[in-house]
DNA sequence: CAGTGGTCTAGACCACTTA
DNA sequence: AAGTGGTCTAGACCACTGT
């Protein structure tokens, strides 16, 4: 829970404030100032942390009023970045089965190398994972990792998350992702992995995840029908 | 161009200058140190600049070795965020042509009343507008602006760009916005004002776009064929 | 070890809001 | 005028990387 950093602690500790209900919506927090003397720091250490709030749609800044308490309820949150499939569904209190169809050591393909950025023939986890929400299975996510990252790779793990074993156990330090999202044409094994219920196309959502060096270690497919697909983006201009 | 910020002036020059191939993918910038000397400046301010410089994208910094400068060439760049119909396809380099289909001052009906959460019968703008890409009618655009916000409209703004209108001439501070992206059955509407091609479906862009007061003053439904639609996103993980 | 980035501080000055 | 947030500074100490 508590990270080494002051601005991180204190970021996690009024965010959930905001999330139970100790600061309203519509309601200025404390002044920079309060806070402070309250957590016991200079100004700069509560600004990294309100930066980060406001970053993440928590409030927003008004200069020479205070910070605002935006309603969260409103946002759906946060399913924008880099957060994982189980991680949002948890999220929304759902209940998921997760059926694992693949999971094989294979050598890379030339198409695989080049979304991979690794060398040909570089030995790569094949995992391919069927997603059942309310009965019907929705999603079907294909993914590759990098064996050189990734040495050993079970099916328990595919049944629960990956994201958790990789950070968790393995300590992988993920630092950033490129999404893209299209529609596709259904392939044969969409149709036979899921129940497409008649749609001709899925939502295709290509995943690139890379490592604090910036080699990418995964890509990831996630193809959804076309009605259980849905994505929340919140933005802030920059000027 | 120069804005009044000293860390936002160096964000740009950098950025600029990592655009342009002054400084190359995969080469580190100069230090932090050597970046004081040189902007004359102090470290936490080259501090800031360079943080915007990794959120957006453009470098990776890594402890103990310096901030390496990635290969935004792999990005699509930045289709993320706040950026306007326009602004995309003008960095794409593509050739649109608008065509106006409604421009009229209506009074907000209930459902629309509560997407803006503003009163019902507030006084709106309701615009329609077809994209023509490549000879082919593929993006519907439907806006509407509060009227208390946005005192006048006229055709020829809309032919152009809208956000260029308020955010140049109005002087509108833009803050922040919220996305929701779906798929859709197609409508009559858009059967009419879109060359369809056979799709039975559409991909709906959602957008609440917000004011520095966090009032809602424009809502816009972006309606895409389903092969022409494309979504990047660029995100980092929080840890 | 020297050089790099990561965090934190105490204070300064400015711009904006409200009364 | 007092209180708010926005910017900037000069320095400190720490953690990590390379040689």
């Amino acid at each position: 829970m508590a990270t080494t950093n002051k601005y991180m602690n204190i970021f996690q500790e009024l965010s959930s404030e905001i999330k139970n209900g100790v600061f309203k919506p519509n309601a200025l927090l404390p002044s920079e100032h309060e806070l402070c003397e309250r957590f016991n720091t200079s100004r700069e250490t509560i600004r990294k942390a309100l930066t980060l709030l406001s970053q993440n749609g928590f409030i927003q800044k008004m200069q020479g009023k205070g910070s605002l308490v935006l309603d969260i309820s409103k946002m759906t949150f946060p399913v924008t970045g880099l957060v994982s499939f189980k991680e949002i569904q948890q999220s929304l209190g759902r209940d998921i089965q997760t059926t694992v169809h693949k999971l094989e050591l294979i050598e890379a393909e030339d198409w695989l190398a080049n979304q991979l950025e690794c060398p040909e023939h570089a030995l790569t986890w094949e995992v391919v994972r069927a997603r059942t929400i309310q009965g019907e299975r929705v999603i079907l996510d294909k993914d590759w990792l990098l064996q050189s990252s990734v040495p050993s790779l079970t099916e328990e793990i595919c049944g629960d998350s990956i994201y958790a074993y990789l950070e968790g156990q393995l300590g992988l330090n993920i630092s950033y992702a490129k999404k893209e999202i299209t529609v596709e044409p259904a392939t044969d094994e969409d149709r036979a992995l899921l129940d497409l219920d008649g749609y001709s196309h899925i939502v295709l959502v290509k995943n690139f995840v890379h490592l604090e060096d910036t080699s990418i270690f995964q890509y990831t497919e996630s193809r959804h029908r076309l009605d259980k697909f849905k994505f929340v983006d919140f933005a802030r201009r920059r000027k």
